[in-house]
RNA sequence: GCCAGGGUAGCUCAGUGGUAGAGCAGAGGACUCAUAAGCCUUUGGUCGGGGGUUCAAUCCCCCCCCCUGGCACCA
């Protein structure tokens, strides 16, 4: 059995959830649900980033200790989970003992090998921001702005991890691995970034200005700043668990993919002689151009309460449907209902209402097998085969958007097989052959839905079993046998009707 | 400024060196099992602008314009 470990970024715990969070998760899961469905031993990984400047900054504002600050705010991120379906096999936060421990050895090690360093960091620091400052910092006349208050040029020691002395091997890994990053041009970029040279990296506060974070090892006086504590935790949750790593896939958005996980990442575990992972996934975002304007005349839309108010296959669906992976993609209500109506609710939802409606009326709600084979059948037959064997290659390349296109094309040519047969007309008709074409045509649509929602299982998955419920039939466990064209549901019992997304009542009229 | 992505039907996008495509929206029609859903037909584009290569360019090359994102020690 092939392992697959997946993970989404740990999110910095100085905010609550938003939509770019839960789009990643969904997506994660997405992979992650579909690799199983694939066969692989999937171990899925998501948590939080607990440590730095400015959780300690927020628990000091309130006034409690950063631990009762950051299980506060954690206990939000990890609540998103599971209204979204998500389906992790573990949650890692950066302050629990598993994690640190793993971050105090590498971090050991690489100070033993010679790879970390002692120096002195001279720069401008601004106190109210408690940071060092950038020449870009600057304003045109070279004055620090306003934000910054009071700036003194400091000299602080610091830790350095030598960088640098990776560059020309990290440029020919990338180079021998094309596909290491997807998309594929975002690796292009890397290389593009490459071209100028890398600085060393500082890898340390002296405490005295940072306490919440990981001390080193070998200098009590420091700790580890942002990298070897937060890039580490995809490797020390499952450090102990043999045949985890590393098989890793790593879901991000584009935003820190360089220099971080597309550099410093790759060479920290090369410099520590822990194999590399697989391959990064960088996605795009969510745009909202029209939330700041709906914003002032009080309509602001929280993408997540769409998940209450048309529930979380249908914000799964629009998610997955909607982007493109690695490119950025516009989130409104009215593009959301678009998706929803038209294929959630009007194509998918009438084709199960209709199904069992007809099953029920015309057959005493006990599903008929096939008995004929013509034009119309063998049709939908071909489609299905084309369908499922476009589909699957088109989810390993992470083109679930095309493959949920084509799902769906299957699932309208199912609706356009019904109108063909007309079994309503069929029912009418007492000849033999009619009745025969009836039972055969009430089959098919009861088949080819079962296959059209088993396709689609890791982007809706409680929408799969509540269409399997109604159709009387329990799925086996091997997802690719499934996809047989076939009698798996000759003499089901099916539900008398079911109305999947519910069209929402007329919209008010927007404003004049 | 540099790099990357993109500019194709009202909207969102696909696409190929050789008569321009899909979905949604719009229009018309036949039907009624169904969530006033579904099905069929259909209007609609000088494929950002200019030049070049070619028998032939939306697709290749050059120049220009516009949009988006990135340009490190910042999560």
């Amino acid at each position: 059995m092939k392992s697959f470990y997946i993970t989404t970024a740990i999110d910095y715990v100085n905010g609550s959830p938003h939509l770019g969070h839960a789009y990643e998760k969904v997506l994660t899961d997405v992979i992650a649900r579909f690799r199983r469905m694939m066969g692989d031993r999937v171990h899925f990984l998501t948590g939080v980033d607990e440590h730095g400047q400015k959780v300690q900054a927020s628990a000091r504002k309130r006034g409690i200790a950063p631990q009762q600050y950051v299980d506060e705010i954690s206990a939000e991120f990890r609540a998103l989970l599971p209204r979204l379906n998500i389906s992790n096999d573990d949650f890692i936060r950066t302050t629990e003992e598993r994690h640190k421990k793993v971050v105090r050895e590498v971090l050991q090690r690489l100070f033993a090998q010679g790879e970390i360093y002692k120096a002195e960091y001279k720069g401008f620091y601004s106190t109210r921001q408690e940071q060092f400052l950038q020449e870009k910092d600057r304003l045109p006349g070279g004055a620090w702005p306003e934000i910054f208050g009071e700036v003194t040029e400091i000299t602080e020691s610091n830790y350095f991890f030598k960088l640098r002395g990776y560059q020309d091997w990290l440029i020919e890994f990338l180079t021998k691995h094309e596909h290491f990053i997807f998309p594929s041009y975002r690796q292009k970029q890397v290389l593009e970034f490459l071209k100028e040279p890398l600085n060393d990296l500082c890898i340390s506060r002296p405490r005295e200005r940072l306490e919440w974070g990981i001390p080193l090892p070998f200098d009590e006086g420091y700790v580890t700043y942002v990298w070897f504590d937060a890039l580490l935790n995809y490797y020390s949750a499952v450090a102990d668990q043999p045949g985890v790593w590393p098989a890793a896939w790593h879901v991000i958005g584009k935003d820190i993919l360089v220099p971080p996980h597309a550099v410093y990442w790759p060479i920290m575990l090369h410099a520590a002689g822990i194999p590399l992972p697989h391959g990064i996934i960088a996605h795009g975002w969510w745009l909202q151009s029209g939330a700041k304007m709906s914003k002032s005349t009080g309509n602001a839309l929280n993408p997540l309460d769409l998940v209450a108010e048309f529930g979380v296959d249908a914000f799964r669906y629009f998610l997955i449907r909607e982007m493109n992976v690695g490119q950025d993609s516009e989130f409104t209500r009215e593009q959301f209902l678009v998706r929803y109506n038209s294929e959630l609710a009007n194509n998918l939802g009438n084709l199960v209402n209709r199904t069992l409606n007809m099953t029920t009326r015309f057959a005493g709600g006990v599903l008929p097998s096939a008995e004929l084979s013509e034009e119309p059948e063998q049709e939908l037959h071909a489609l299905w085969a084309k369908t499922r064997d476009e589909f699957i290659p088109l989810c390993e390349g992470f083109q679930f958007h095309t493959a949920l296109e084509r799902a769906m094309q299957f699932v309208t040519a199912t609706n356009a097989y019904i109108e063909k047969r007309a079994p309503w007309k069929l029912g009418k008709s007492a000849e033999p052959r009619d009745q025969a074409l009836l039972r055969t045509s009430l089959a098919t649509m009861a088949e080819a839905l079962r296959l059209g929602v088993a396709l689609i299982q890791h982007v809706t998955p409680a929408t799969t079993a509540k269409i399997n419920d109604v159709l009387g039939y329990v799925p086996g466990d091997a997802w690719r046998d499934e996809l047989h064209w076939g009698q798996k549901l000759d003499g089901a019992s099916v539900a008398a009707a079911l109305v999947l997304f519910p069209r929402p009542a007329p919209a008010v009229p927007p404003k004049g």
